[in-house]
RNA sequence: GCCCGCGUGGUGGAAUGGUAGACACAGGGGACUUAAAAUCCCUAGGCGCAUGCCGUGCCGGUUCGAGUCCGGCCGCGGGCACCA
């Protein structure tokens, strides 16, 4: 061999890649056609918000779908792989306030740089489906449907509650509010109250927890995470009467789940946003005081639940149901939610941490109501709180037996409850009204015209979309839309008469919740196409991140079913997505250094080798496996691996070594170890096209290696087990390099390799397949099929063990009849030794498995 | 605080309740080379001279048999309704 062709034998990625993506892109391989006469199948990905910057998180992501999309594709399947934008969202409007610019410009910049890092990675993608959620074309269906909606009952205005930054005059997100203070002003944020758009989720409660069993597909855990979210309760709503309470609230309406623990109530506690709380805050200073305080703590459940738990005696008590003389005080309680229940409770100390905290605190009594079953202390520091399905004795019950469990006492409790007039027993929900109404500009305008005459009127179709106006600033802080008087004043559609449209945009996850659709038919004048949404419908397989386990996905099952209603989707696409896989993240280790002043200085991996900064051989702390990000700079650029390794070394370390569904750790050794072995796969390739061995004794061990990974390697694709799929075909390779086969069957081999590789490491699959004299492309080349009869071996190999543990194995044929193998396992010699003639006190054969003999 | 998940060699991980550590990374040894790179081969959980013993975050339980199932802890991660 001369040096030329040695140079010439090496895996040089970059000089190959882009010839391939060509010619997929010439073969339109990817094209999504609607064709009758094959089955479809959706593949869809959890589309980026285009922040300027691909990184691993996505490479892994689209890499996992394009397995997927490219092996259907192969298996004969009519494919719909398509990639979008999410692109509306405050970002683009932080960008805009720090570094002068518009929202519009640096979206549409940061999608054209992102649509370009992707391209190198030779993803299956039909990018002429592709669209951003800022498109007017888009965000015009969406208002189109939202008018729908309003229509069809499915949206309602009502009051809710905003973080108020007083000083920048803005509505703040959650995560802008820091310690309880607006990120940028430090000034204390306010709760506010403002008219906002909702829709009417909570009417699907009990329909969207029934059709979570038929989600065979989706993880047990985000299916339990949904459950719990929607949050069903059985309980008791009644009404207290009030002492000394103002006019007009006579009645107290609460709800409980433990309707049995009632006379173990010791006080009664209302919401700060309560309308008695409310009406006292008018009159009374110490009460409009402590409510003030309760509005500092911010709107989110977790800034509530860590609050400390506070009270205040309003002096309004209430007459306990079943004993007039018996009062109870009424306190306003900063954990009380009014959004839940009646925003009014009554308090059980002995069975509530919470409600014994507060008990302990403001000196109210604590009742035992039971004990266990087998008798107990009473209650103490902590509250006994057992199981609803333990049998517990009760002390101070009044409805079912002494000794029964708390689920039967509570439906006893109802009952009685029921029967003598206290209340009725009614379902709850913990899941709450989607409320979409943003205060912000870069959002998909909520399509209504505010007339004082007509009031709330939509906006007519045949105008949309209502655009957002181009001409805004954002140098101060706040809502441009409030303050554009040429957008924001027009006529009435109905009257005509002077009007003001409605200057809030929509939550972005409206956005998110139906582009799926979209999809389908990405230009058509309406938001859907009743034929090209039948057809692709439903998403066969959604992947994303455990991140969207809730709203995201919770929102779109709810959209799907208003668009259904409203006529936008077929029946049968109220559940979107058949199948749901949730990814895990990329991570890296994160390299510091310290300043003079003991801050933390982070660097760059690239900056760092051997546990020492390149520049200056100053030695880097090294902090395990975190999350991606950049402030802790521990980022890889995928970019710069493609430009180092290629796009197949960077899709083959994603998939490689981690479950798919586990973070996965970047590590260079393990990019470089990538790049050797797809470099080995290539040269076997090269050397066996080169090479002229004769058919031998070998060539049999070889093909049922060969059929043995065609069924292992699909299944670990279909099985989502990415990682065993890759281990697979480093066994297949390892076995084809050291097999003494004929060239013959050696090239059947490596084609088969190319094949099952191609949807993980496309380019490289390419390269072989032609080197091999493969037939077209291997993209458009049918999945193999493995023939059974060579996966199975003749016979098998039993351990057996001794009292559990492993002694000794046998070799036995496949089929061989337990009484066989029964007699060989106690002939063995080990065997025989230990039982010294004795028979064992317990012999098991699992056929296939193992022996385990009990002395 | 509440809901959900995860925890296995130096590292990433594999294992329908049935041989714990497949496959790979890093390491050690060797071959080839004037040398190196590249490549190839061998080795490899810990302890022990060894028959062997110990090992899947910790404690307990079920089972002939537990990484896997159950109960209780510890640690880490995700979500908590205006981040996407």
């Amino acid at each position: 061999m001369t040096i030329r062709d040695q140079k010439m034998q090496r895996y040089e990625p970059h000089t190959f890649e882009a010839k391939w993506q060509a010619a997929w892109e010439e073969a339109q391989v990817f094209t999504a056609r609607h064709d009758p006469a094959r089955q479809k199948y959706y593949v869809l990905e959890m589309f980026p918000y285009p922040s300027g910057r691909i990184h691993m998180g996505h490479v892994r992501n689209y890499t996992m779908g394009d397995v997927v999309a490219r092996q259907k594709l192969a298996a004969g399947y009519s494919v719909l792989h398509p990639m979008g934008w999410d692109a509306f969202g405050m970002p683009a409007e932080n960008a805009a306030m720090e570094r002068g610019g518009h929202p519009k410009d640096w979206t549409y910049g940061n999608i054209a740089d992102m649509r370009a890092q992707m391209k190198p990675l030779g993803l299956s993608i039909d990018w002429s489906r592709e669209f951003a959620t800022c498109d007017p074309e888009y965000y015009g269906q969406q208002q189109a449907m939202f008018i729908d909606m309003l229509a069809a009952g499915l949206v309602y205005r009502k009051n809710a509650v905003v973080n108020w930054d007083p000083v920048d005059m803005t509505v703040l997100a959650n995560e802008q509010v820091i310690d309880g203070k607006g990120w940028r002003s430090g000034a204390v944020v306010e709760r506010r109250e403002l008219t906002q758009w909702f829709f009417r989720i909570s009417d699907y409660s009990a329909e969207l927890l029934d059709a979570l069993d038929g989600l065979k597909d989706w993880p047990e855990k985000v299916r339990l995470m949904q459950k719990n979210w929607i949050g069903q309760s059985r309980g008791l709503q009644f009404a207290f009467s009030t002492v000394d309470a103002p006019e007009g609230f006579e009645r107290l309406d609460v709800y409980t789940t433990r309707p049995d623990t009632l006379m173990g109530a010791s006080f009664a506690a209302i919401s700060p946003d309560h309308p008695l709380a409310k009406h006292l805050e008018r009159h009374d200073p110490e009460v409009a005081a402590f409510v003030a305080e309760c509005r500092k703590i911010g709107t989110s459940e977790e800034a509530l639940e860590k609050a400390e738990k506070r009270g205040l005696d309003t002096g309004i008590r209430v007459r306990h149901p079943f004993d007039n003389a018996w009062e109870l005080p009424v306190y306003i309680a900063n954990f009380i939610l009014m959004d839940y229940g009646t925003g009014a409770i009554f308090g059980c100390p002995a069975h509530d941490q919470r409600d014994l905290d507060f008990a302990r605190k403001y000196g109210l009594p604590v009742l035992d109501v039971f004990e266990p079953a087998e008798g107990g202390d009473p209650v103490a520091d902590e509250a006994f709180v057992p199981l609803k399905s333990e049998p517990v004795h009760y002390l101070r019950g009044f409805a079912g037996q002494e000794i029964q469990t708390g689920e039967a006492a509570v439906e006893a409790a109802i009952a009685f409850c029921e029967a003598n007039g206290v209340g009725h027993g009614v379902t709850n929900y913990r899941l709450r009204d989607w409320g979409i109404s943003r205060q912000r500009y870069w959002g998909c305008p909520i399509p209504v015209v505010h007339c004082d005459t007509c009031g709330v009127v939509p906006e007519r179709k045949e105008n949309l979309p209502v655009c957002l106006p181009d001409d805004v600033t954002f140098d101060i802080p706040g809502n441009p839309l409030d303050r554009h008087p040429t957008w924001r004043d027009c006529a009435c559609p109905k009257c005509g008469a002077p009007a003001r449209r409605e200057t809030d945009t929509m939550d972005t996850f409206v956005d998110s919740s139906w582009y799926y659709a979209r999809f389908t038919s990405p230009r058509a004048a309406t938001p859907t196409n009743a034929a090209e949404a039948d057809y692709w419908m439903n998403v066969d397989q959604y992947i994303g991140g455990v991140e969207h386990a809730i709203l995201h996905l919770l929102y779109s099952r709810f959209f799907a079913r208003a668009m259904a209603k409203t006529g936008h989707l077929p029946q049968k696409a109220i559940e979107p997505f058949n199948a749901l896989f949730t990814q895990g993240m990329v991570t890296h280790e994160i390299y510091m250094t310290r300043d003079e002043a003991g801050r933390p200085v982070y660097h760059l991996p690239e900056d760092v080798e051997g546990g020492k900064l390149k520049a200056t051989g100053e030695a880097v702390e090294i902090i395990p496996s975190a999350k991606m990000s950049k402030s802790k700079k521990n980022v890889v650029d995928p970019v710069s691996i493609i430009d180092a390794f290629g796009a197949d070394t960077a899709r083959w370390f994603v998939l490689s070594d981690s479950p798919p569904e586990r973070d996965v750790e970047w590590t260079s050794a393990g990019a470089e170890a990538a790049f050797r072995h797809l470099g080995r796969v290539w040269r076997i390739a090269s050397e066996i096209a080169a090479s002229d061995v004769a058919a031998n004794d070998q060539d049999a061990a070889l093909e049922k290696a060969v059929h043995k990974a065609i069924h292992e390697v699909t299944q670990g694709i279909e099985g989502f087990a990415f990682n065993k799929a890759v281990a697979k075909l480093y066994e297949l390779t390892n076995t084809i390099q050291k097999s003494g086969a004929g060239t013959a069957a050696k090239r059947v081999a490596m084609k088969t390799l190319a094949q099952l590789s191609a949807p993980m490491v496309p380019h490289l699959a390419e390269d072989i397949w032609a080197m091999l004299g493969g037939e077209g492309l291997v993209a458009q080349a049918p999945w193999p099929k493995a023939n059974p009869a060579l996966l199975v071996d003749d016979t098998v190999i039993l351990p057996i063990q001794i009292n559990g543990k492993r002694r000794a194995e046998i070799q036995v044929p496949k089929d061989m009849p337990r009484e066989e193998i029964e007699a060989l396992a106690l002939a063995e010699e080990t065997v025989a030794k230990v039982l010294a003639g004795q028979a064992p006190k317990k012999l098991i054969v699992v056929p296939g498995r193992i022996i385990n003999v009990v002395v």
